[in-house]
DNA sequence: CGGTACATTGAAGGGGCTCAATCCACGTGG
DNA sequence: CCACGTGGATTGAGCCCCTTCAATGTACCG
């Protein structure tokens, strides 16, 4: 392949082995960038969609701005991951999703998507099961903000940032950007901004993580695991059950 | 129709008009009952299932147990939902379901699942809306931890509850009967069952429920969901968007 | 140089937790 | 029929984590 696989491609062929077809229809899916500059509004709650995108570049948000003007950002979107999935099978968009820095991605129709099911019935499974993964890291993230204090959150949210970077080539051993505030940061794992500031500063003293500007680097993976009660493997509990995979065509 | 229409089946003609051969399926699908006793685990974390279930009576919950023995019930299964559904797209199940009450559930081949989008492709999509339901629901839960009181919450709480269980024909107009006990409401809102005992009290006293026993009477709806910010329509939010299904085959 | 956005730090308050006692309904066995 | 045990609900007292409000610091940028 002549150059580094495109992040959606990276990213499923992290978990199962591919044929040329199938990466040859997710090369397609990843084909058409389009940029968008940072803290602009790619989907907007209570509108109406009918495609997806794959993120390309860049980092997004899903989030909801309640009646006292919190916000809750429910996860965030990184290069490989989809948006508007599954917003687009409901009538309405049930959150928004926003730009964290400039994003590039890749449109794909809905038809397309869902004719999958017909002609590439192995990718469309793949692909039902990455909703699931979804549905998973809510549950998950639910867990994490109604059972942690405020230290294991951070620890843990900052060990999940790195496992999933990881995996898109985007973060090295262990350390990362992120073009979150803190503010941001308290957003999604149901703090304050200030209160994410001194936790962060504890984690330093305690000489876990470092920081400096947007890059954020682990300074003790150990023990901050341990901290957060992260299993080391977490993104392979969600590994798939190949077993429910249509046969895979001989190459 | 001779009898009632079986949970599932109900709650999917809630959303869309179900053909006769969609129907069928449905009933297929509900027509072995298994009776499972109070308190018994119908899928333990870690475990790996090729089969999933509908829920045809009683209520089961889906939970976590935490290292340091704290718990977390994700969401509360009723008549009408399935059990193994996501997870058993898993290699291992993520969470544990265990009987709340007596259940019934039905037994569904995981190929057969699997099949439907060959031979009945729009009910396929309906299902997969389904899960997409599941996600959004998380999604919800979530929010409600993070960014809501107590007293919110469990206004909320109710509310929900009251509604999922109209669609399904196990409420009357603004009362139903539920078997958990204050501390299961606790694991599911993120409190202890001694903050939920004092809450109740409060919304008691304020005259907007009602309990006794496992009965709870809403005597004040208008109130309660302003309280909860609930809004009115709730279920209405996850309304599928049709026009993404298959077309429907004449009758 | 002033302005803006973000991070940091302090002081004070409160919502929910912990621990613990009491109460109540219910079932069971003597 | 009553004594007893058990699971759950209720209530109180004290505490702690996190929030709120506010001031200060700092980097960057026009």
């Amino acid at each position: 392949m002549a150059a580094v696989a495109p992040p959606l491609t990276r990213k499923l062929a992290h978990l199962v082995s591919l044929s040329a077809a199938e990466i040859e229809v997710l090369h397609e899916f990843q084909s058409a960038p389009r940029h968008i500059e940072r803290s602009r509004e790619v989907v907007v709650e209570g509108r109406k969609y009918d495609c997806l995108w794959v993120l390309l570049d860049g980092v997004a948000q899903r989030y909801r701005v309640l009646q006292d003007g919190r916000r809750q950002i429910l996860n965030l979107i990184l290069p490989g991951d989809f948006i508007g999935f599954p917003g687009c099978f409901f009538e309405n968009a049930l959150y928004s999703i926003g730009t964290l820095s400039d994003c590039t991605l890749s449109p794909i129709a809905f038809t397309r998507f869902l004719g999958l099911s017909a002609t590439h019935p192995r990718l469309a499974a793949i692909l039902f099961w990455s909703l699931s993964c979804e549905a998973a890291m809510y549950a998950e993230h639910l867990i994490g903000i109604s059972r942690r204090s405020a230290v294991e959150r951070i620890a843990h949210f900052l060990l999940e940032l790195l496992t999933r970077l990881r995996v898109i080539g985007l973060a090295d051993e262990r350390s990362f950007q992120l073009p979150l505030t803190q503010e941001q940061i308290g957003d999604i794992l149901g703090l304050t901004g200030v209160h994410v500031s001194r936790t962060l500063r504890q984690l330093r003293e305690e000489g876990l993580v470092e920081t400096a500007g947007q890059r954020i680097t682990i300074r003790n993976a150990e023990q901050l695991s341990i901290l957060a009660d992260f299993e080391r493997t977490y993104l392979n509990h969600f590994r798939m059950n190949e077993a429910l995979l249509p046969d895979r065509p001989q190459p």
